[in-house]
RNA sequence: GGUAGCGUGGCCGAGUGGCUAGGCAGAGGUCUGCAAAACCUCUUACAGCGGUUCGAAUCCGCUCGCUACCUCCA
């Protein structure tokens, strides 16, 4: 009977394709096709991962909050990511920690998924629909590479099979994204030698033939190898979200070369686009530089929780950080200082305590106050416009702070709480929880067993402290104040005479 | 060299041709046994120089500074 959310806020996205805003139209709706390009499971997962995973869940969430069905692929690169993918003769990644290691690749690739899920997990970021490997869709790759021959944009050498990108891009529009020329690329290469095997330096690899030490290896028509990097998103993508699906993300690292030549592979082999709206986020640097693996300047995020690196003076809890990543907009550049994320963890306990006052609050309406019931519903309204105006979190939290304002002034009576008619008292319970909960995915951890235990004797201590401040023992109550909160917890004495305590860490 | 982009108050960070976010920090006040929290008030910025305009921080040009991509990286 009633519309969908979507319909009632048309969502624009910055298409990376035309480097402009675009009204978001799914190809078939309500059912949304999504791809981020995951990580390459060599290493410990860091704030860079930790951006990427957590603008795309915000992605995810606010579609899914708009009533989209989102099918939401994330992949994990196990396989056919080199050290030098241009001159073909860098080593495979995981091979490489594996050897250093003395590991079976397997078990590396093992190791640093469940490294990067837990870290996620720990971020509130949401599971993906389907989590699929490279490794586990070679038979998928291997029919993709077969096409583009079929279709004439790749040749086989020695037991290696190349994009054949001259050909391409005379043919078809290459650079779209990147907004580079071939030709400028060609000028702007270094010399490589070793290259005989294909026609073009700037020609990739979609199937390397495996050297006898080569660990990682599968047979192929064209004999035993592995697949190239960027082919395992093109097959991936295609097989659950089809030839042509509706959003496909990454980081604006991987806009070039990785997402440039997954459009030539999807449009060699299917004569098609892959993706209608590309999403590119924005990167995190730490004192203005980019963070690298090869800069050495990156943060894991188990550095980042414990605070044990040297460029950290505290440890920032996973809610902070993520916090402090949707503080600004996903396209901008975000730098990291321990300023900037203890500025966000004091942020993010103002926006969590307005969320418990919320709860605090007994509505029962009287006479209505006009001018307060509008303001409020267009604070509200404005939560889902800025949302949809490309997922600006920025101006969203901004709104959400100005709301819990407004929670505070109706706590404190200091505005009239009766003044609220039902359905605006409805709507900002409804807004200000859904946006910070399911939206942002701010909600503080569910309580367990251990946490009721904490907070009965949390409880206990205010009482005792209450009846000696009835006493006007004033030096047994502060004792119990002081002592409780060099352990992270805050009283607060209410107007109203009761206690209530908060979490500073 | 080619391509893309950025320069906002003490700090972080939105935004936009006129209504000039928000957070953190700082100052004063209300409340409180004292605190904490909350609330109120204050400090008012858009690199520089030109141009377009009734009006620009927002558009255009130039200058300076910074970054990213063009090699692997989220």
């Amino acid at each position: 009977m009633s519309q969908p959310s979507y319909d009632r806020y048309p969502l624009a996205v910055t298409n990376s394709l035309s480097r402009k805003k675009e009204i978001f139209k799914a190809i078939n709706p309500p059912l949304v096709g999504m791809y981020l390009c995951g990580p390459t499971v060599y290493g410990d997962p860091h704030l860079g991962h930790a951006r990427s995973a957590v603008n795309f869940d915000v992605i995810f969430r606010y579609l899914t909050f708009l009533e989209y069905k989102v099918r939401y692929v994330r992949n994990i690169t196990d396989v056919g990511h080199l050290e030098d993918e241009v001159a073909g003769t860098g080593e495979d990644k995981v091979s490489k920690k594996a050897r250093l290691e003395k590991l079976e690749p397997m078990e590396i690739v093992q190791l640093y998924t469940y490294r990067y899920r837990d870290a996620l997990r720990l971020l509130n970021v949401l599971p993906p629909s389907v989590e699929p490997t490279a490794t586990g869709h070679i038979l998928e790759q291997i029919e993709v590479i077969q096409s583009i021959l079929e279709h004439g944009y790749a040749y086989e050498s020695d037991g290696s099979v190349y994009f054949d990108l001259e050909k391409y891009a005379q043919q078809k529009d290459y650079g779209q994204l990147s907004g580079k020329v071939l030709d400028d690329l060609i000028s702007g290469s270094r010399q490589t030698e070793g290259l005989d095997e294909k026609r073009s330096p700037h020609d990739f690899a979609l199937w390397k033939k495996a050297s006898p030490e080569h660990i990682m290896r599968w047979n192929s028509p064209w004999g035993e190898g592995f697949p190239g990097w960027h082919l395992e998103c093109t097959a991936m993508s295609t097989k659950y979200l089809g030839e042509t699906f509706d959003i496909h993300g990454g980081g604006l690292d991987l806009q070039f070369p990785h997402h440039e030549a997954e459009i030539a592979q999807c449009h060699a082999a299917f004569h098609k686009q892959p993706a209608n709206y590309w999403i590119h986020h924005n990167l995190i640097t730490i004192d203005g530089q980019k963070m690298s693996k090869s800069q050495g300047n990156f943060i894991t995020l188990e550095q980042l929780f414990t605070g044990e690196h040297p460029l950290l003076v505290q440890a920032y809890s996973p809610m902070t950080v993520r916090f402090f990543i949707l503080q600004a907009h996903y396209r901008s550049p975000v730098d990291f200082s321990n300023e900037a994320l203890q500025a966000a963890e004091k942020g993010l306990v103002r926006l969590t305590n307005a969320l418990a006052t919320l709860e605090k609050l007994d509505h029962q309406p009287a006479e209505a106050d006009e001018v307060l019931n509008r303001e409020i519903n267009q604070l509200c309204e404005q939560c889902y416009l800025h949302m949809s105006d490309d997922f600006n979190t920025a101006r969203l939290i901004a709104v959400l702070f100005e709301i819990g304002s407004k929670i505070n002034g109706l706590y404190n009576q200091q505005i009239t709480l009766s003044s609220l008619d039902s359905d605006t008292f409805q709507r900002m319970h409804n807004t200000f929880q859904g946006f910070i909960g399911e939206v942002l995915g701010l909600n503080a951890e569910k309580s367990d067993d251990s946490q009721q235990q904490k907070e009965g004797l949390i409880q206990l201590l205010i009482d005792i402290r209450n009846k000696a401040r009835a006493d006007k023992d004033f030096a047994t109550s502060d004792q119990i104040r002081d002592q409780l909160k060099s352990l992270g917890v805050q009283l607060k004495d209410e107007k109203s005479g009761g206690t209530t305590y908060s979490f500073t860490n």
